[in-house]
DNA sequence: TATTGCGCACTAG
DNA sequence: CTAGTGCGCAATA
């Protein structure tokens, strides 16, 4: 229930934002949020990673800064295809389950929505290399240091997400507006270093090969697959707390990276993003089982309990 | 003060 | 060329 309103309600301001011509990122999107429906940017922030996951939002790296895009409406211009309905049948159900779920009460909105989102998600990869620039590694660069500290809480997925953020929370960030209202600060620590840390990651492991790539592939994949894989806290726990940088500048760059990136450049494009998960579950065979399983219910199955 | 509105430049297609 | 995006400033509550 209150999954299908922050959903409303962050999609909502993210089309706010855009429409006065604001950078949509956490920080505004958290603000406008806890001004408009006095929920607190923490959850907003908890409930955001959960609709990128979903990929009902896109989180795109534009201009070395960290956007969010309604799903609904991120370029389809540039692409449009009718075989979207194959892979994006899949989805779809997924999708509707979640909304049907918890949208008994009926929004609107989203069924409306619903259908273009079928097609975005598709794109929604697409989406984020298409904006994602080199520009990032430049701008990372003053925070790469300060980033590193918090490697692995990153986007530990929606579900469990909130804590390890926040823990990271204290090297805040550029923006640093946080006025040092508790709840804020973890809010805006969080967002900070879930933006600071992708870019931070990519320029250690990656050759400017291909940033965009990269950059997509922190997000979107991880977004997408990661929080999967690692939505085991118990398991993967152990690894991310003991080596973060290893898990971070080894794992997923050289591992994952590569072989993801080639399989998305081709499979991606044809808009399966079912399909990446197949190579995915290569590098981990573990998860495999997760993933398949879960995939359908990729929105559901993570734990998110609401704790956060 | 914070939030909103909008001109303008930029980029991708 | 069009369309989308976001900075930076000014106007507003």
């Amino acid at each position: 229930m209150s999954e299908s309103k922050y959903r409303e309600w962050i999609l909502d301001t993210i089309d706010s934002l855009r429409s006065r011509k604001a950078r949509p990122d956490l920080e505004r999107i958290c603000r406008m949020v806890r001004r408009r429906h006095g929920s607190e940017p923490d959850r907003t922030c908890a409930e955001l990673e959960k609709l990128i996951q979903e990929q009902t939002v896109l989180k795109v790296n534009y201009k070395g800064s960290i956007s969010y895009r309604n799903a609904a409406k991120v370029q389809r211009r540039s692409r449009k295809k009718d075989d979207v309905s194959l892979a994006t049948a899949a989805r779809r159900s997924a999708m509707e389950e979640a909304s049907h779920s918890d949208l008994s009460n009926g929004d609107s909105a989203f069924g409306a929505v619903d259908q273009d989102e079928e097609d975005l998600e598709g794109d929604t990869s697409m989406a984020m290399d298409t904006d994602s620039n080199p520009d990032e590694e430049g701008a990372e660069e003053s925070r790469d240091g300060q980033d590193r500290p918090s490697p692995s809480p990153q986007r530990e997925g929606a579900s469990v997400q909130c804590a390890p953020i926040r823990a990271a929370s204290a090297p805040c960030s550029p923006s640093g507006s946080r006025p040092g209202s508790g709840p804020n600060c973890s809010a805006g620590s969080a967002l900070d270093c879930a933006a600071s840390q992708k870019p931070g990651e990519r320029p250690n492991s990656l050759p400017p090969s291909s940033p965009a790539v990269l950059t997509h592939n922190e997000w979107a994949y991880d977004s997408a697959v990661s929080p999967v894989e690692r939505q085991h806290p118990g398991m993967q726990k152990d690894k991310v707390e003991l080596k973060p940088a290893d898990h971070s500048g080894t794992t997923i760059p050289s591992a994952l990276t590569n072989g993801k990136k080639e399989a998305e450049s081709r499979e991606d494009s044809s808009s399966l993003s079912s399909d990446q998960l197949v190579p995915d579950s290569t590098a981990r065979p573990d998860e495999v089982r997760n993933v398949s399983d879960g995939r359908l219910q990729t929105v559901s199955p993570p734990p998110e309990n609401g704790e956060c």
